[in-house]
DNA sequence: TTTTTATTTAATCATTTGTTTAATTCAATT
DNA sequence: AATTGAATTAAACAAATGATTAAATAAAAA
């Protein structure tokens, strides 16, 4: 049982947290984040000196939290490229289900923000990834097409990612509520892996 | 010669776009616009009454013309579903490389703000279009693998719109500068028809 | 218990921000 | 030239917002 952060720390923590993700840093407030986590406006500043640090240290933990299980599975020793997509697909559409605002919320605020992604030590591993070592024998033995590899990561993070971005249009246009859609997404766990493979073969 | 919107009216209108695309809705001030589009503050309320009407009009009009120029390459009677979607990755590309701020933009404002969307004529003009049917003939014929249509919009859509999305993080993972991911972007338009035809043959 | 330190509170400050007002300038019409 | 309505301006208002202060309370140390 760790005692990393005081009760009332935390509070604030889980509140800023829900608040800078739904609305963004901006339409947040000191007193929205005072009153969600029911503590007095002061302690905001007491304990994280000011809002825009606050929402630093956030950012900083949220987005190392998701990099760090993305990055996980591209370096398994064992798995094959096949086995290596469907714990992605699987595993990246289980995490963002349970989280849908994070995906919008990190790329928004990175755009905003390059500075806090270069400090991620997670960022430019996955281009030296067992997955892109793979990747790049199979096209050396002439299994696949010869694509930059940059293509070939992309592809996967899109098909996996990109719905949950636009899932008020996806949902729009086939008339589905929330649950229809995640059980939508939950089908694309078996044939994204399918996808790709077929994309990347001769 | 049309002489829709006076001067000024113009003027106001560009700033807020840049700047509402740029920052958002909330990070931007009516003095940003003001200062951006170099007229008296007070005119932004004399011709659009309010911050929130002047973006829900710039909002409007952003989203009625990007989807209406999706939607046109989907229509036409005389090209196979690998034209179409040679000339959707070609438009959309060429179009959001010339105004990359967009998807982030509407995919991000959309969240909040479902309601605009409500109006637009086009959004479930997709699902019936020429595309889906010829995908659905060729499913019929037995060409196509039996997958929903949905997953094939979706498909495209994420192979075309994701990477610009990302870009912050594609940029700083390969260590590109903005005309080499354009470079990339680019190449793109002839590997997703491609990489669609063959996700779905059978 | 007493003293000291940490935490919490209510009130307030200083800016910022959306909006309005009232006066002024400009342009077209009579 | 005089009049009228639209366009523009500087100034101000009221509310919201990030941050601080000083006092009060609770907890820990002596």
């Amino acid at each position: 049982m760790e005692t990393k952060y005081s009760d009332t720390e935390l509070k604030i923590r889980d509140a800023a947290k829900s608040l800078f993700l739904k609305k963004g840093y901006s339409a947040t407030t000191t007193r929205d984040i005072a009153q969600e986590s029911k503590i007095n406006l002061a302690l905001l500043n007491y304990y994280f000196t000011s809002k825009r640090r606050l929402f630093e240290i956030i950012m900083f933990e949220t987005l190392y939290d998701f990099l760090n299980k993305m990055v996980e599975v591209y370096n398994d020793k064992e798995t094959t490229i096949r086995e290596k997509i469907e714990l992605a697909s699987s595993k990246y559409i289980d995490m963002i289900i349970a989280e849908p605002l994070l995906p919008t919320f990190i790329l928004n605020e990175l755009k905003n923000n390059p500075t806090n992604f270069l400090k991620m030590p997670t960022a430019k591993v996955i281009m030296k990834s067992q997955l892109i070592s793979q990747y790049k024998d199979g096209v050396k033995k002439g299994i696949y097409k010869k694509v930059d590899p940059i293509h070939f990561i992309t592809n996967i993070l899109s098909l996996i990612v990109f719905p949950f971005i636009c899932s008020p249009i996806i949902m729009k246009m086939e008339k589905l509520n929330k649950k229809d859609f995640n059980k939508m997404m939950n089908q694309r766990k078996k044939l994204i892996p399918e996808w790709i493979i077929q994309m990347i073969k001769k």
